[in-house]
DNA sequence: ATGGCTTGAGTGTCAAGA
């Protein structure tokens, strides 16, 4: 079973580099964040031309999820249970057995900003259901855009980035208490090149100059991260024309 | 040099991303 999750920084501007991708991997789920639009604009006929149902969590503007699949997704929810928020961040539905959970994390802006606090306060909500949630399915991946650069070799400059939003020690330590649910962070699970990364600034060259982050990711509960064979960016994409900031991240479960 | 680009909204130019 292939798992898939990709910030798409809209899916009206991107569908094209999203069919090429489903055509060219075949994944059984592929996880978007920032679809940037409502149901009334979100591609379903085309994705079911290709293959794919497809579930959507969206808003006007901002965020927006969904979850593509080859099979039919079962218990969907949509949002954190109790947890009020506006903003259209968490999609999740069981997918041949694997709870999905697909998540656009708040980026924060700046440490200490108010977007930073709703970011904690939205980390803290994300853990205690996910507590509740890893109980009910113990077969749980958690996928998404987490805005949060877990460790220094995750980060271009490490320098630089020092305490900044995406590396700050309040959001890493956040990334950290997923690990003690029993998630594990599947692209480390294996050896892999140094500077990989699944985000780079579209600003001042950032891809070719591989200045980028690594800020998307697959964590696996312990049944299904003993399955995992392999996990990798494919940052084909983000060579592409008009590309999004973000790249694909894969991983592969044995059956 | 706190910018650089890209998107959506909407027709001016800004908010937001990370």
């Amino acid at each position: 079973m292939k798992i898939a999750t990709w910030n798409v920084n809209s899916l009206k501007v991107r569908l094209p580099h999203v069919l090429d991708w489903l055509a060219a991997q075949q994944p059984d789920a592929l996880c978007l964040q920032e679809t940037k639009t409502e149901d009334t604009g979100f591609p379903f006929d085309a994705l079911a031309a290709a293959g794919y149902r497809a579930i959507h969590n969206g808003q006007k503007t901002y965020n927006g999820v969904a979850i593509l699949s080859r099979s039919e997704p079962e218990d969907v929810l949509r949002d954190i249970p109790a947890f009020a928020d506006a903003q259209k961040r968490v999609i999740a539905a069981t997918v041949k057995g694997v709870r999905l959970v697909c998540v656009y994390i708040p980026n924060g802006q700046a440490v200490g900003a108010e977007k930073y606090e709703y970011k904690l306060r939205w980390l803290n909500a994300l853990q205690d259901w996910l507590a509740d949630e890893i109980a009910r399915h113990p077969r749980l991946a958690l996928l998404g855009d987490y805005n949060i650069a877990p460790e220094d070799r995750d980060v271009h400059d490490p320098v630089a980035w020092q305490g900044q939003i995406l590396c700050s020690d309040a959001e890493r330590a956040a990334f950290r208490k997923l690990a003690c649910l029993g998630l594990r962070d599947a692209f480390r699970l294996f050896d892999q090149p140094e500077k990989s990364f699944s985000w780079w600034d579209y600003r001042a060259a950032g891809f070719r100059r591989n200045l980028g982050l690594r800020i998307d990711h697959i964590l696996l509960s312990g049944p299904l991260a003993e399955r995992c064979r392999t996990c990798l960016v494919d940052t084909a994409p983000r060579r592409l024309e008009r590309p999004s900031d973000h790249a694909p991240v894969l991983a592969e479960l044995a059956d």
